[in-house]
DNA sequence: CACTTAAATCTAACCGGTTAGATTTTATTA
DNA sequence: TAATAAAATCTAACCGGTTAGATTTAAGTG
């Protein structure tokens, strides 16, 4: 019935009378109306897509629910899809998506999602796309990124600001923003005007706590003059602690730590000191954008950097003496 | 064009010859099948909702993760739905879910959504529900939940065999979870034949890290002589360790703590025994119980109990004498 | 009061699939 | 080869909304 249509749509076409009669019906009816239906004949679902590559690592829970703040306030509804380094899984959802005809989507530039494989067919179909919180920029589309280099330099500074300046620092290899924060640290040493020794990087196969934990003790091993560690992340600088205790050293007394992302760095004893990636504002823009885009909005793809900031919480310290 | 459909659905009654030029056309026209579509006239979205009270706090990320698992086996989306404490987003939720005509739902119970009113128009609209990690059971769904009493029970039982008696508490008011828990604290004393005092419970009005923080100091104020606390949950507990490194107490040389969860107690400094529930059998279990219902499955709604278990780590320890 | 115009209501086609059943083609058999 | 059965293909209605436009009703005007 397309009164029904009308009423529920609020068409000022429609007298009280009738309005109030419908109302009533729909009341006594329980009647829901049907959003497959509606979408169908609209070609809109009201319904974006949020692509991570997990959602066991906090870091990501924490975008995704200021992502679904905003979609909550502009009535749409936000279907999270985490591929789980599942590539089986990237292509399922990606399908899922597109076949479900979501309004947009906004994808989370890990390694394993910033692909021309995993965005082409969303923008083949028509569908917008947003990045972010990825190291990545992909020219075809908007992106919300972190300045990495930024946040190596400031995580650096803090620690040379307390006299450190033999400072480790731990990541993996074949990592774009391992490279890019480690650059960071290089340019700070540098503005400094001090040298970087090489030998104080050490890069491992995985973000893990645990592969952390190992080369800590291989730096340690081999430049125990060290009185300062920067990790690639909090996860990562959870691995680093651990392996300092291990040692018998006591953080911060004898030695610095220093994560990155504040995912979990309020979860340990001391709280780790970090370089924050302000997520609430990252999931907020990047959702902000995909609206104005599925709204019509229309302009060449932009790059939106978001500035990342020092965090200092309690595994930084003065150098000792 | 009902030819398309046959093929698509590998109707057996379609020539190879059709079928390979239908294929043809819709590779050439790089056709994709429209969900809505299909859902609206097969009444069957292949879609399953998760409503959960938040996804800030990883407890809840893990389980979504292995709800996923299964749908994704089953070919099956998840709607992920988070209230993060907002009322108004429960009902927002709960209607688009429904109107989205989503086949099943599977709720965490929590206070906020073991409730009938969040319950009932689900099962008004004909969609099948299965509650989960909560402590209230509705007998009017299908429940997987966990013997929190046998929880409590056990991490006392943990602290008593290392020598502990004077065992605090450190939950919230009002909470049902929380009085389970200290029921099950209690028996395990009863059934060692000792005798516990109410002045070691401390209640607080909400389960946040800062709140246990502030009820740690509370508590140690007026008992000094506690030499081991039990903590409602991983994040409180990580409260008491703050609180108890400022008095100046060592976990666990002086005094022990336990967490419960197994949520954060992994990613901690230092790592938190605790009573884990298998976060993954319970949305593993819950999600095929879903499937069966989703695939017409009969029968009186079942009450699924997974019992928590004890995992030691390095915040227990012998008591000291 | 008849006539124009505006407002309210109703009708039917459409969105893109699915499905039962009609129609056409092909194969089988006398 | 005609009759019949079986297989393949096509047709049209349906799912439950939306929407343009036709039709009816109400209001305004000379």
């Amino acid at each position: 019935m397309a009164t029904v249509s009308a009423v529920i749509n609020q068409s000022c076409k429609v007298s009280e009378r009738l309005t109030s009669k419908v109302l009533d019906a729909a009341k006594a009816l329980n009647y829901r109306p049907n959003r497959l239906a509606r979408a169908l004949s609209k070609k809109q679902t009201h319904l974006i897509g949020c692509l991570v590559p997990t959602i066991v690592n906090p870091f990501f829970p924490q975008i995704v629910k200021s992502v679904e703040d905003i979609a909550y306030q502009n009535n749409f509804g936000v279907f999270v899809c985490n591929s789980e380094g599942n590539t089986g899984k990237v292509s399922y959802y990606q399908q899922m998506l597109i076949e479900t005809q979501v309004d947009g989507v906004i994808i989370a530039l890990s390694w394993e999602l910033a692909r021309p494989e995993v965005v082409n067919p969303f923008l083949e179909a028509g569908i917008p796309v947003v990045g972010m919180a990825g190291a990545r920029r992909l020219e075809i589309i908007d992106c919300v990124v972190v300045d990495d280099v930024q946040g190596g330099f400031e995580a650096a500074n803090h620690l040379l600001s307390s006299g450190h300046t033999k400072i480790g620092f731990i990541g993996a290899q074949n990592s774009e923003t391992t490279r890019l924060r480690l650059l960071g640290y290089q340019k700070a040493l540098e503005t400094a005007g001090l040298n970087y020794e090489e030998r104080y990087f050490v890069l491992g196969s995985s973000f893990s706590e645990v592969e952390a934990y190992t080369l800590t003790k291989v730096l340690l091993g081999r430049c125990p003059e060290i009185t300062a560690i920067l990790a690639y992340n909090d996860m990562m600088a959870l691995g680093v602690i651990s392996a300092l205790a291990d040692i018998g050293l006591t953080v911060p007394a004898d030695i610095s730590v220093m994560g990155f992302d504040d995912s979990v760095a309020s979860l340990s004893i001391p709280k780790i000191s970090t370089i924050a990636i302000p997520k609430d504002e990252m999931g907020r823009i990047a959702a902000n954008i995909l609206m104005q885009r599925i709204g019509g909005g229309t302009g060449s793809p932009q790059i939106y950097e978001i500035r990342p900031q020092l965090v200092v919480r309690n595994t930084t310290a003065r150098v000792h003496d």
